[in-house]
RNA sequence: GCUCGUGUGGUGUAGCCCGGCCCAUCAUUUCGGAUUUUCAUUCCGACGACCCGGGUUCGAAUCCCGGCCCGAGCACCA
């Protein structure tokens, strides 16, 4: 055989393992736009970052350019929250290390929409449908042509002219893009793209758009024409949203454009968060369940960074994840473990002692030298001194009677206080966290399920600022908050 | 119901398009061990998977057929 046909023998070179996201489809270096399309009701979630972290990611990689894309045409359902544009875009450069190239406000674009939308109606490929929801759904499973389907397109561009003037009220018309109501895939028949709104009751909340329009696109069509109007290149969302490509390719045919390249990911979910909605997250937040957005228990981007996780640890889980098309649930643990990674070397070590009692250390030492950051162990070394004669330990350690006060000395406990024995390590005996009279009451906050938890307890002077993430020996990472509170950020 | 999509260890992920280098990659989890005056970090080791059934082939995680599971869309929400 190798004599006969070796070229049979040759294989095909073999791909190296891929490691992190593939290429992109047809991507041109300098040229790739991708964009990131969050409806501002709230700000940004957990699952949001993937989508700013992935495509944030490829703009980087092929040195594009990421858009972000306020998706506010709804006023009444899920109405935009004022502070959010400018939440949103601080919490893009939080994540990101880098603002958007670009920010697109769709509810500042409707009269592009409405142009398009002449257009779509003049050239006999979109209409203006007076059926309601219910009868039309009929003719949609029917797979019948709706009534309306065979006026005249001059009648159509009079409906559409009472659309925009007021005439028709919300639910009495929408506009339609014609794809056939033979289409096998029932989502994609004659599909909405224009309905009314009744802005006078549901004004949009930003006060230069208000009520200004009646006539708001939906999603796919909105979305489809800002695609093209941007530039973009590449969409990767979602495969909830699979079938709006379907239907957003019909509309580029009809206006004779390319539809982008796409790419998708499946549902994610957090085995210990279970399903949030931005809307219910709201509703809670206003009825005073949680304290805000930034309640450690909710899963925004606000109360993680509150809690300390770090972008480039949010960065990283995404990135690990990559897209894949299969709906996964991860366990939160994964997220922690890429955090531990970011923030250990430089989370400075202190004790926090819980449920302490204070015990007289008989002939120890008067002063003690603990290494700060183990990466580091000549930086900044905890001092503390004893002249009290007295220190603080866990009951729960102080119960084995025998152990040793770590960096210090080893200790016997008998009648009520700490005898002193051996500076240097001599046995086995248990090491323990401690800390000194000084050492400020406070308490550490850890959230766990539906309850934050409250640990009272002791923590060793210190001079870190609000906001850095320590690592408390023997318990794990926190966070030290404002109002000189502990936040566990996890283990 | 119709349409679309996904099924690789406990959890994620690579490999699948173009069959052999795959007794299947990497990470995480769990368990063991080493280092460490933290139950952290680091390091070493171990356990552990191709949804099921046929078929094609010398050879199938990879191709074909059938089945099953799970998920999504079918909103005048995004």
């Amino acid at each position: 055989m190798a004599n006969l046909a070796p070229e049979l023998l040759e294989a095909r070179p073999k791909a190296e393992r891929r490691v992190g996201l593939p290429d992109l489809e047809q991507a041109v270096e300098g040229q790739v736009v991708l964009r990131f399309a969050p409806n501002p009701n709230g700000p940004l979630s957990f699952g949001h970052a993937r989508g700013l972290v992935i495509n944030g990611a490829y703009a980087e990689r092929y040195n594009g350019t990421l858009i972000l894309r306020f998706d506010d045409t709804d006023t009444v359902v899920k109405p935009p929250m004022p502070d959010a544009y400018e939440t949103i875009q601080q919490e893009t450069e939080w994540l990101l290390g880098r603002p958007a190239d670009r920010v697109v406000i769709a509810s500042d674009r409707i009269d592009l929409y409405h142009e398009h939308a002449t257009t779509m109606i003049e050239q006999g490929f979109g209409y203006v449908c007076t059926c309601t929801a219910e009868a039309f759904r009929e003719f949609r499973l029917a797979q019948e042509n709706c009534p309306c389907r065979s006026v005249s397109t001059e009648d159509h561009t009079a409906r559409w002219q009472d659309m925009l003037n007021g005439t028709y009220r919300p639910g009495d018309a929408v506009v339609r893009v014609k794809t056939g109501m033979d289409q096998r895939n029932p989502a994609l028949r004659d599909w909405p793209a224009l309905r009314l709104q009744d802005t006078v009751s549901n004004p949009h909340p930003r006060p230069e758009v208000g009520s200004k329009h009646q006539v708001w696109p939906l999603l796919d069509f909105q979305s489809a024409i800002e695609d093209h109007l941007q530039g973009v290149t590449h969409i990767i969302r979602g495969k909830d949203l699979m079938d709006s490509t379907r239907k957003q390719t019909l509309l580029y045919e009809h206006f004779g454009w390319t539809y982008p390249q796409t790419m998708y990911w499946g549902r994610v979910k957090v085995h210990e968060w279970g399903g949030f909605s931005t809307s219910a997250m709201r509703k809670d937040i206003e009825g005073g369940r949680y304290e805000g957005w930034n309640d450690p228990r909710l899963p925004t981007l606000s109360a993680l960074a509150r809690r300390g996780i770090k972008s480039e640890a949010l960065r990283n889980f995404w990135l690990e994840l990559a897209i894949t098309q299969k709906d996964i649930s991860v366990p939160l643990t994964s997220l922690f473990s890429h955090n531990t990674k970011v923030v250990d070397a430089t989370a400075p070590r202190l004790a926090f002692v819980r449920n302490p009692v204070r015990l007289p250390l008989v002939e120890g030492p008067n002063a003690a030298t603990l290494v700060r950051y183990p990466a580091e162990p000549e930086k900044e070394p905890r001092n503390h001194s004893l002249a009290s004669g007295h220190v603080l330990v866990e009951s729960e350690d102080a119960a084995h009677g025998s152990f040793r006060l770590k960096d210090l000395v080893d200790v016997d406990l008998r009648e009520g206080a700490l005898h002193a024995g051996s500076l240097e390590r001599k046995d086995g005996r248990p090491i323990v966290h401690w800390t000194t009279d000084d050492a400020q009451e406070t308490t550490l906050l850890v959230a766990e399920d539906d309850v934050i938890n409250k640990v009272s307890g002791r923590l060793e002077p210190h001079h870190h600022p609000a906001g850095t993430v320590v690592q408390l020996e023997r318990i794990g990472y926190a966070i030290l908050l404002d109002d000189g509170r502990l936040l566990m950020t996890h283990e």
